[in-house]
DNA sequence: TTGATATCGGATTGAATTGGTCCTATTTAA
DNA sequence: TTAAATAGGACCAATTCAATCCGATATCAA
């Protein structure tokens, strides 16, 4: 249906709250007192996206996650990635034991590359700082 | 997941199969067969396409299904539109009741339009033309 | 008028994915 | 040693998808 999961909205709202405050230590249930997302959603959201290069994980009593960079160096692209995994817009990209792509009557013969890149393209010029933009400070004089 | 269903990946194989003879007339079976979409999944495709101005359905004995459009005037986003409906990548685009923007803590606040209307343009730049590009021709040559 | 050919509109079923939660281990600092 | 965190899965309800089939309707031709 061409949807992200709410999975990657909540890591995007997770990753923006963060970037507030690039450099703190922030523990799940501290994520998910300033975001309203459930805590033990944010605590599976966390947990994967430490597998990724965009926060770092520490353990133990004064663990928690910090941010590995600042707002506009994370794109879209990178938080679906690190929620989803690769970005491929149908079964002929990434299968292709099924695919049409080793039939001879398929006239598009794995043509979808094209528009999986032209997606990809665009999700990897957008960031975080992008999504989120003024808003924020209207909402701190609110 | 971000990705698209089957249907609509056998909705584009299924009109760029029709755009080669953009005037004549076929069937389901018929476009199964040229295709190798199972019938059943063709008809109902067929079905849902000829609600939209792509193609035009006759029914009778002599009815069938008519391309309304060359392949160069038919984007991938009037292909996904056809088939899923309208495009929206989060919940939050579409159904604002559930939506994050009611709620002040969001710091994104129904940010996700500006990557919506980004992925759409690229779906809306790419036609069936450019996904078939020179392909059939080396498939004949077979 | 009748019969053959197609589309039209829904219903249905099984499989896969998602959303959300919870539990037990492990690590670390005080 | 204890408290505070993350790590890694398991789990289940709900939704969506994939694929098929059926009865009704429309059209043309004999």
């Amino acid at each position: 249906m061409l949807r992200l999961t709410k999975l990657t909205d909540y890591a995007v709202v997770i990753l923006a709250q963060m970037s507030q405050e690039p450099s703190q230590r922030y523990t799940s249930a501290n994520v998910a007192v300033a975001t309203a997302v459930p805590e033990p959603t944010v605590a599976k959201l966390l947990k994967e996206l430490a597998k990724s290069d965009l926060i770092t994980s520490a353990r133990g009593s004064l663990g928690g996650y910090t941010l590995n960079r600042t707002g506009d160096a994370i794109t879209v692209r990178h938080v679906i990635e690190a929620v989803e995994g690769p970005i491929n817009l149908v079964q002929c990209v990434d299968d292709l034991s099924t695919c049409c792509v080793t039939q001879k009557k398929c006239p598009l013969r794995g043509r979808w590359g094209l528009v999986n890149t032209a997606i990809i393209d665009q999700l990897d010029r957008i960031t975080l700082n992008d999504m989120i933009g003024p808003t924020l400070v209207q909402i701190a004089a609110e």
